[in-house]
RNA sequence: GCCCGGAUGGCGAAACUGGUAGACGCAAGGGACUUAAAAUCCCUCACCCUCACGGGUAUCCCGGUUCGAUUCCGGGUCCGGGCACCA
């Protein structure tokens, strides 16, 4: 343990020698002396302590893809900025860090390089981690895990079987993008239009047996629960909402023509009844299916619709297609027969894999009905529509029908009124749905028989009762939201803990037979997975009666991995999934990650917490109180072209930016040969446009301090933060000048307390300056998380102190206030070059931590007059300045005198006078 | 295709609840120091007109509400994120 007990002349010596040199600012020195320090202190492990508030940091944990990249880099400094912040204000914090270490990536490299996915994943947490320990944050490495070790997937292991006892787990059907080439499943990223990545081969659709967990059970209390984070962003929530999909209409269910089961389908829409013209259904649906036995042309037809991926994006997209099944359903109201057709648009996996068809007022319908010829029956008008018609009959009552309304104004007398206006919007109003599209607003039904008049809600009422009644429908409410299918047809992941025996069927893996290992030590070639390819692996005896058994050999979607891991942070070591401290911790206070996160990961986090809860492990019910989305990090693009056509990219560093005159960018060069490369715009950080900047690079060049405070800097952490090497130079500036200044005012070893009472007008200034940034940084801080703001503030208060050069007592009794309060509030940004700062100032070394975060004094913040602008129609003319007490009367009198408004007022009639205390007096004149 | 965001000087951005548009930083130009360079310091810097005082215009586009709109409402354009097997 350290001495902290050091005399400042002692401590004094101690940081000059940290620094390297009393002369500059040396980051590697001082960075390297900080991190030991805490490192000797342990200052970042944690344990709980129900004397004091907690408070759980938790940034998204990291894939181990090889190296930290700025995303990375960006997440963490902002997550590492809150936990320092809430600990100087007196918090118990937890910042853990963990990998995310299952996946697809690793298989790939596996193949690339030749290797096992463990030993490429586990260098590569090696080499990471070391990079996240140089950047500084204060993490307690102590709870770290990766989610590839069996001691932490045997926990998810032993979820899912008792998820299985309860019936929350279940298999069936599902399709996936097949590699016919490879004789392998692929991931919707491995489908490049339409063809396998590596074979090439058109992608087909398959349905395999695959193992879900119901989520959907979950979908009220998930779509509930939004309503209850107010901490969270809205586009957020708004996302989920509309990812859960909740909408209320009717099941119908429509007879067949030659019997058999009824075809259901769920509407929104039942209003829409009368105007269905046929039913469209998915290519896999059974009746479909059915239908293709005697229909060669169908066959075909439903064999080429299984060409392509599974994708929604790429389904949504394609041309709309369909053909005739010959099959008719009878529908529930008019019992007209009505053609039943196979649409690729129509997703199997989506309710019930069948929807009505209402060309009128369905847009896609609409173009579907024009395409193949299909009838388009309009039975919803605008009310404007019934009021032209009332205009020339009163007494036309609703409840009657379109048609008989004109044969009814037709049988009017023509003497005395002309019909052809009202006729006219009608027929007018049909022809633009008959041509221009499908109308689909609400509105009120017509040509519907016993329901013409109604408007939704009457429709909806009566449909329901009249389809309940005759056992063809129910009022019904549907999700959009789909249980989550967590079978993956790789090696690189967590086995799935199930034996399947030829007797007894799909039997959990017994708890005492847990944890399911992977191997890791295996060959692995990409085209099968080496647990399916190893005819030993799976075999074992039925759990349940003995017999010759085989194990499952899919593996977990990686989701699974990391909709937990947040808990097992808070139970190091438990032997069982948590324990009795998660209660501690939890719920998450912030949680910090990718926007791209929004929807799937944010769900399956939010429902795994809840099936924590009911399993009685943890009280709360969502896991995570407060949610920052971070933007992404971009990059300039710079590129040469082959003369292929192809593109060759260089990276940002290698390249020279030139400037016109008025310093706009005229052209690049590369570095290397001095001739020009083209500019190719700001986009993500990726590899296949070689614009990623290499963070150890940029640490190694300036420091961590440097490269954390430009990331915090340069953009809010919701927006796309543009990476700017000129941008890091200056941050580096500033460091720089921040150390000369608290330098130089140290050489000088006596710090006079502040007598706010005895300061003049420039000391007074200078103080009020000072607590106004500590009450801006705090809220930037703790409130709006706009850290670049904060930054700014605290630069603003540099240059100040710089032009402030009073050597008086008082005055070096200011300055000392202000560089001690700028050292603590720059601690949570740049925590090694404030730990060195904050020696210099004459104090034993420590965690800076648990200093205490600095606070205002109102009396330094107030003042005796104010700025306020003069408005002339709401354009400025002058401003002025008087006392904070002065009245709204003298406001105006002193705007009014002001010679610049007697100019412009010249000639106008002064109409009225706006006065808004402190902000602005607006004359309106004419 | 559907859902969710975003757009402000040469560039990254600020303006938090409808009240002085452009804080802070970068780039650029001018100057000081230096034998020189680097580093550092000082000054200028939205655009247009004007010697100047000053005036006009301007927050993606079109329209609306308001004494007043970057901010609120309606319509559009472009860019980004997600779409269930990338994580």
């Amino acid at each position: 343990m350290q001495d902290t007990q050091d005399s400042h002349a002692a401590a004094q010596a101690d940081a000059t020698e940290q620094a390297g040199a009393a002369s500059g600012y040396a980051p590697q020195a001082v960075e390297a002396a900080a991190q030991q320090y805490w490192t000797a202190e342990r200052a970042y492990e944690v344990s709980e302590d129900s004397s004091r508030p907690k408070f759980f940091c938790l940034s998204m944990l990291p894939y181990p893809s090889g190296a930290l990249h700025m995303g990375h880099v960006r997440n963490y400094t902002i997550g590492d900025v809150i936990s320092r912040y809430q600990r100087m204000n007196g918090k118990n914090v937890l910042q853990p860090m963990g990998w995310d270490a299952f996946g697809l990536p690793a298989e790939n490299a596996a193949i690339k390089n030749n290797t096992a996915p463990a030993k490429w994943t586990y260098a590569n947490i090696d080499h990471m981690r070391s990079q996240l320990k140089s950047l500084g944050y204060a993490i307690d490495w102590t709870r770290e895990f990766a989610t590839c070790r069996p001691d932490y997937y045997r926990w998810e292991q032993l979820m899912f079987t008792r998820l299985l006892k309860k019936g929350m787990a279940y298999r069936k059907n599902a399709v996936v993008n097949w590699d016919p080439i490879d004789q392998t499943v692929l991931a919707n990223e491995q489908v490049v239009d339409g063809r396998g990545w590596r074979s090439g081969a058109l992608v087909e659709k398959r349905e395999i047996p695959q193992w879900f967990l119901k989520i959907t059970d979950y979908a009220q209390e998930l779509l509930d629960g939004l309503d209850t984070l107010p901490g969270w962003p809205d586009a957020v929530k708004t996302m989920q909402r509309n990812w859960l999909g909740r909408s209320e209409g009717l099941e119908i269910h429509f007879a067949l023509d030659g019997g058999g089961d009824a075809l259901s389908v769920f509407t929104t829409r039942p209003d829409t009844l009368m105007g269905v013209t046929f039913l469209s259904i998915a290519a896999e649906h059974p009746l479909a299916l059915q239908a293709a036995h005697e229909n060669e042309r169908l066959a075909a037809f439903i064999a080429e619709l299984k060409q392509g991926g599974v994708s929604e994006a790429e389904l949504e997209t394609q041309e709309k297609r369909g053909m005739d099944t010959g099959l008719r359903a009878i529908h529930p109201v008019s019992g007209e027969p009505l053609p039943i057709w196979v649409a690729n648009f129509v997703l199997m996996g989506y309710g019930t894999g069948a929807v009505m068809a209402v060309p009128a007022h369905d847009q896609r319908d609409w173009e579907f009905a024009r395409k193949y010829s299909l009838p388009i029956k309009m039975v919803i008008v605008d009310v404007s529509v019934l009021d032209a018609l009332r205009e020339i009959k009163h007494d036309l009552a609703l409840g009657v029908g379109i048609d008989p309304m004109r044969a009814a104004l037709r049988g009017h007398d023509l003497n005395t009124q002309d019909i052809s206006a009202p006729v006219r919007v009608i027929e007018e109003f049909e022809r633009r749905i008959q041509q221009d599209g499908a109308w689909t607003e609400r509105g009120v039904l017509v040509n519907s028989d016993a329901y013409d008049g109604m408007d939704f809600a009457q429709a909806l009422a009566a449909l329901a009762s009249r389809l309940e009644g005759q056992g063809s429908g129910q009022r019904r409410v549907n999700w959009r939201l789909r249980d989550w299918g967590v079978s993956r047809q790789r090696y690189w992941g967590c086995p799935i803990p199930v034996i399947y025996c030829p007797d007894c069927g799909a039997v959990p893996v017994p708890e005492d037979q847990l944890p399911v290992i992977l191997p890791e030590d295996v060959a692995f070639s990409g085209v099968q997975s080496p647990i399916k390819a190893d005819p030993e692996w799976r075999k074992c005896a039925c759990p349940q009666c003995g017999g010759a058994a085989e194990r499952e050999t899919d593996t977990f979607d990686t989701f699974m991995e990391s909709s937990w891991y947040y808990a097992r942070y808070t139970s190091p070591g438990a032997n069982a999934q948590i324990d009795e401290r998660a209660n501690y911790w939890l719920p998450v206070d912030q949680y910090i990650g990718g926007i791209e996160h929004a929807i799937m990961h944010l769900l399956y986090f939010r429902f795994y917490h809840k099936l924590l809860r009911d399993a009685g492990m943890v009280h709360s019910d969502e896991p995570a109180q407060n949610l920052l989305c971070q933007g992404m990090v971009i990059a300039e693009t710079f590129y040469r072209d082959n003369a292929d056509g192809s593109k060759d990219w260089i990276n940002p560093a290698d390249v020279e930016i030139q400037r016109d005159e008025k310093a706009r960018v005229a052209g690049a060069l590369l570095k290397a040969d001095g001739k020009p490369v083209q500019i190719g715009g700001t986009e993500k950080m990726s590899k296949s446009k070689n614009n990623g900047i290499d963070p150890q690079t940029m640490v190694d060049k300036y420091g961590a301090d440097t490269v954390r405070l430009f990331s915090m800097f340069a953009a809010p952490p919701e927006q796309s933060l543009e990476w700017s090497e000129a941008g890091v130079e200056g941050m580096s500036r500033f460091l720089k000048r921040l150390w000369r200044e608290v330098t130089a005012h140290a050489a000088n070893p006596d710090h006079p307390q502040t007598d706010p009472g005895a300061l003049d007008a420039a000391q007074k200034t200078l103080r009020r300056q000072v607590h106004e940034t500590i009450q801006k940084v705090s809220d930037d801080f703790g409130r709006r998380h706009a850290f670049n703001t904060a930054i700014a503030a605290l630069m603003e208060l540099l240059n100040a102190l710089n032009k402030f050069s009073d050597q008086s007592e008082q005055g070096r009794a200011v300055r000392h206030e202000a560089l001690e309060t700028m050292v603590l509030l720059l601690n949570p940004v740049v925590p090694h070059i404030s730990h060195a700062l904050w020696q210099v100032l004459g104090h034993a070394r420590s965690v800076l931590e648990d200093q205490p975060w600095p606070q205002v004094d109102p009396v330094a913040l107030v003042r005796d007059s104010v700025t306020l602008a003069v408005q002339i129609n709401g354009k400025l003319r002058a401003t002025i300045e008087l006392p904070v007490s002065a009245s709204k009367e003298d406001a105006e009198a002193l705007a009014r005198a002001q010679p610049q408004v007697v100019g412009f007022l010249e000639g106008l009639t002064v109409r009225k006078v706006i006065v808004v205390p402190g902000k602005i007096v607006n004359i309106v004149a004419g």
